[in-house]
DNA sequence: GATCTCGGTGTACACTTGTGCACGACACGT
DNA sequence: ACGTGTCGTGCACAAGTGTACACCGAGATC
């Protein structure tokens, strides 16, 4: 069912597509699920269940101060190899898909984000932010983690290295894993001009 | 057409469909375009006029120190407005329509934000910046805007205001907007109700 | 004036689509 | 042993699909 979904959208597929790649005719369909619609937010819990996970192990990596961003890069990376079909399913499905399966993944992201939050909460250089302050952070995180597992589905594999290294420097500006305090990027780590000398 | 699209992904269009909604036979089509794919490509480079310009407007507004965060989101909110049905159209298919209608938003969407990269050159407090943060800022503030437009798109109206919060806490976390200096979220503002804009 | 090209038409064909209906096999509580 | 669900099948149907083909009127070009 999964393989189905690798490059087409939900919508776009026939009850008797899917009906077919299960082996099956597609008035038994009706007896599992009242819907392609409902088969939609099955996928949806089915897929977070990993997810969530992942992102909650991603974001408290990052309240560690050294070497964070590497190791939550890495949790995140390493989910889209093993989760390629459910992560393109949410992808292709958050902003595309039917409204009601739209707002499943919209309120699992929620969450998802929170909890990265609660998470973060132990962090070094945030006791004094507020609960509002700590969700927003979270939010950014579990946002750019999303977009570059969205690139990383998009890309042919030589760009992957580019795109993990964009999000590394990215999570570097929001000011989690390098610098304890947070603000400009963790200025001096070379590989760049950086204009100054 | 672009009401087709409202509330469909591209391929889950048919050629019939469109043909039909442009009071023309499905044989005509052929004359204009080879494809609906072709048709979608020419529909990202319209889309995206209006909405790279708006960016780059939002990202410059973002350079003033003060009130900087409620301008540029008068503006972002206000393109969601005057150009929803463009809008729709590249929010949805970013992620989920075809491999090169994908391709091509995505094209766009790195030199919009390169665009607004090098407006932030001349912003306050970010002399020292390498070209490679200054662009890592940039994607960050176009990524989040871009979800507050997603979002904006999915909502019913009650909840338009809670999404605009949102993002101005999340561009205030990034370090634009409040405090020239960047880093942790303007603190020192008493902040838990956090009423005051 | 003849000819060409462009954007349009209508018809046709072979498929695919969602769904309704009648039916079969098998497990299971009584 | 027997009803009763549950999960499957096969068949049928009207409607919609992409695309091929032959044709047509208007305007430019020779």
């Amino acid at each position: 069912m999964l393989t189905l979904l690798a490059d087409r959208s939900l919508d776009s597929l026939s009850l008797r597509e899917i009906a077919r790649e299960a082996g099956i005719t597609p008035t038994a369909f009706y007896r599992h699920y009242h819907d392609v619609e409902e088969l939609g937010l099955v996928l949806v819990e089915e897929s977070f269940r990993s997810l969530a996970r992942t992102m909650q192990i991603a974001g408290t990596h990052l309240t560690s101060a050294e070497g964070a961003v590497e190791r939550s890069l890495e949790v995140v990376v390493g989910y889209r190899y093993d989760h390629m079909s459910h992560l393109r399913f949410i992808v292709r499905e958050r902003d595309g898909g039917l409204r009601r399966v739209r707002r499943a993944i919209a309120s699992r992201l929620q969450l998802m984000a929170d909890e990265v939050a609660v998470g973060l909460a132990g962090g070094p250089g945030r006791a004094g932010w507020s609960v509002e302050d700590r969700r927003a952070l979270a939010g950014l995180i579990t946002e750019t983690f999303m977009r570059m597992l969205a690139d990383l589905l998009a890309a042919d594999p030589g760009d992957e290295t580019d795109i993990v290294e964009r999000t590394r420097r990215r999570l570097r500006v929001i000011g989690v894993g390098g610098t304890a305090s947070g603000g400009a990027p963790h200025s001096g780590d070379g590989n760049e001009p950086m204009d100054g000398r």
